[in-house]
DNA sequence: CATGAATGAGAATTCATTCAT
DNA sequence: GATGAATGAATTCTCATTCAT
């Protein structure tokens, strides 16, 4: 099964800084640019970017005010490159999952788990992609609305090619039914982080890998709500 | 089938039927009230909440910069009147469908289609929603929380009854399968007001009442994405 | 002894309003209006000029809104005329008091009965013309601030007349001599409204007639704090 | 005799002491405070507190508008600033006089020609006090309230010491007498300010040390505004 | 006279961004 | 790199005054 090692992909910085680094083990830059972006996420998470203040990441990085201008030419690029440096590790993820010859089964429920377990590892991050970036994605640059795109073609690559495979129903929009399932993903995240409704297991915040979670919805979306002989 | 009539619901003037009525029984206060709602509505959906000026909203709604104070207290207190005035609205009419004697299929497909079709009567207001105020509100305004909680609730309920009845399989938390349904509709819809991927009708806007979608969404949630013996 | 009869003062409109009024016992008009000037007292006493509002004063009045601009041009002109309508009356009585054959110390006592009685009868309005009218009275019309500045006069004048009668030491300046009293009697008033001191009689708000005070504050003014001998 | 550098216990800088300094020890923090703080009191004294633009200050201290916001929280907390630091300096004054060995009549002189002195010395300032904050303050802020009590308490105290000693009339009421003795200052000062009557000396504004008004002004209060065996 | 909705200029406050040290 | 003071444009909110009914 494959999986996405979110800790390495939270602390990769390819998209934002390709030039490869000689030896940064610890490099003051990228420790405090790190942090910026660590105490970004959070802040963000708890009070949304248009609340959240640059002197508020600035104390929550503990790092001096103006210091936040050394690394980020602006507020909304820290918004950017949070999301950015991220989303292409769950993107290439998801493309590998995709080009996998797993069941269709196994890749819905890789993804299920690459998405839920983002948010058990990094909390905030996926807080402030599921409830800023979409948010503002309507005005920020399109690459972001194209980013975030991308995501549902691999879904709906899935789809299309179970439904070519015969195992999906072929009669099925595979955008509504990427949709379907990346919504019911996002919204039991989105439930749990505003604490919506309690479910059986894992409600009110992040525990261990919620590979159960991934099973029941992959399970639902797949075999459906209905008893078995599903009589019409 | 139990409907909504949105427009009512909506309880619209100026936008919805622009037409001024001869006989506008309407008080001269509700009259300038609406127009800021709609006005608000308008704005917010097209700029979003924190990129809204309080001055577009009053030139939008063709009235004086002061009176906007003059019936809300401040800019948030007319995002939570455009939420909750319309939100009981849905809540009601979900209400009426949970306490039909409809069967859940049924059910499940009227309320798909009440939230569909809100989307497509007032696709503003819908936007404002599902992107300011669901990812605004957060922990803020705990009645806010309480009330989108409550269509969980609603809709939780209906499952469970489906599940008491034999219908729905016993064995899915009836929290996570809501949260899969109204995530799937919800991100059907997002998806659209983002225009993120092409469904193979009604992509990019709202168009003419979309029962197709919701049966559609219904019928992946019910009978699930795999073939199988399901016939329709 | 001279005294002012507050009540009636304080319901005179002659300044404002020189025009004989054929029969007013109770017009609308002069009822409107000495609701407006009580209300206003009331709450520019409360709130100071500055911070009230004319919503505030039309609330308090238990009238409408638009009806304070009836009967006066604007909000400065409310203050103006509770100085103007009242004031003129103390001007008048403690003109009495200095025309009067009276002693000096007679004379200083009733006037300072005057002045604290205005407090026990009217403790708003001394409230205002001691807290708002000196203070605003650096800007608005010099006829104020002359106004003012007459109480002066008169009572330097009473100062002066008890030098040439050989009462009072000639070698005080009577300038001096008359801050010197009023200034007792004003901060006397102030500590008591602002509760700054207790004092052994009277303390925090308008009491009965309060003739002690009076002849105290006009004791220690005449015969001075020290004990009898005065040695030096 | 017991004196108030007020020079110093103003902690001025640029409006007492013009001349730019070789060693600027200040800190620019201070500086820019400062400078703040001198502006507030000279626009104050001129327009008013309430009158007065924050952009005022800030063109008159020669800043930029924000950083007016870096130092002070608000308008207000400006006003409160300039009171409270310079007041308690006032009060430290007049507690070292209170605690000193002098006699009765020294003490008030030496406190009445620190008041006096404070006018001369910086007459914006006790425009300021006298005219917008122990009239604004009312009950809005207590502490401030207090620090003004506490005036009263300082004074009270030398007069009861006095009455103790036997120098002071023991029939009357301390409260009272430092209300006349404080009123009496206050008003001479605020005649002076708002130029309401002209006395001998020192009409219309700040003049030489006014050592003779204090000893007049406490001269009136001990030794009576009556003839007698006053001898001086 | 009464009413209270409507108007809009004015002022406070915020905060992203720049800059001197 | 680091610091945090300085800048000022942008916006919200207030409230005296006007006006239509």
């Amino acid at each position: 099964m494959i999986e996405l090692d979110w800790t390495r992909a939270m602390e990769s910085t390819a998209l934002a800084d390709p030039l490869p680094r000689m030896d940064r083990a610890q490099s003051p830059r990228s420790d405090k640019r790190e942090r910026i972006l660590d105490a970004a996420s959070a802040v963000f998470a708890r009070d949304g970017y248009h609340r959240a203040r640059v002197s508020d990441i600035a104390r929550e990085a503990n790092i001096a005010y103006g210091l936040v201008y050394h690394y980020f030419t602006n507020k909304e690029e820290i918004l950017r490159t949070i999301f950015e440096e991220r989303w292409s590790g769950l993107l290439d993820a998801v493309d590998g999952v995709a080009r996998s010859d797993a069941s269709v089964e196994e890749k819905l429920e890789s993804v299920a788990a690459l998405i839920l377990d983002g948010y058990r590892v990094r909390p905030d991050w996926v807080k402030v992609v599921v409830l800023d970036i979409l948010r503002t994605a309507r005005f920020a640059d399109p690459g972001q609305l194209r980013a975030v795109g991308r995501l549902f073609q691999l879904v709906a690559r899935i789809v299309r090619d179970g439904q070519a495979a015969g195992v999906l129903r072929p009669d099925l929009d595979p955008g509504l039914a990427c949709s379907a399932f990346l919504g019911a993903l996002e919204l039991v995240i989105t439930s749990r982080v505003l604490d919506l409704v309690e479910t059986r297991s894992a409600a009110g915040g992040p525990s261990e890998p919620d590979r159960s979670t991934a099973r029941t919805v992959v399970d639902i979306l797949l075999h459906g709500l209905q008893t078995g002989a599903r009589p019409r």
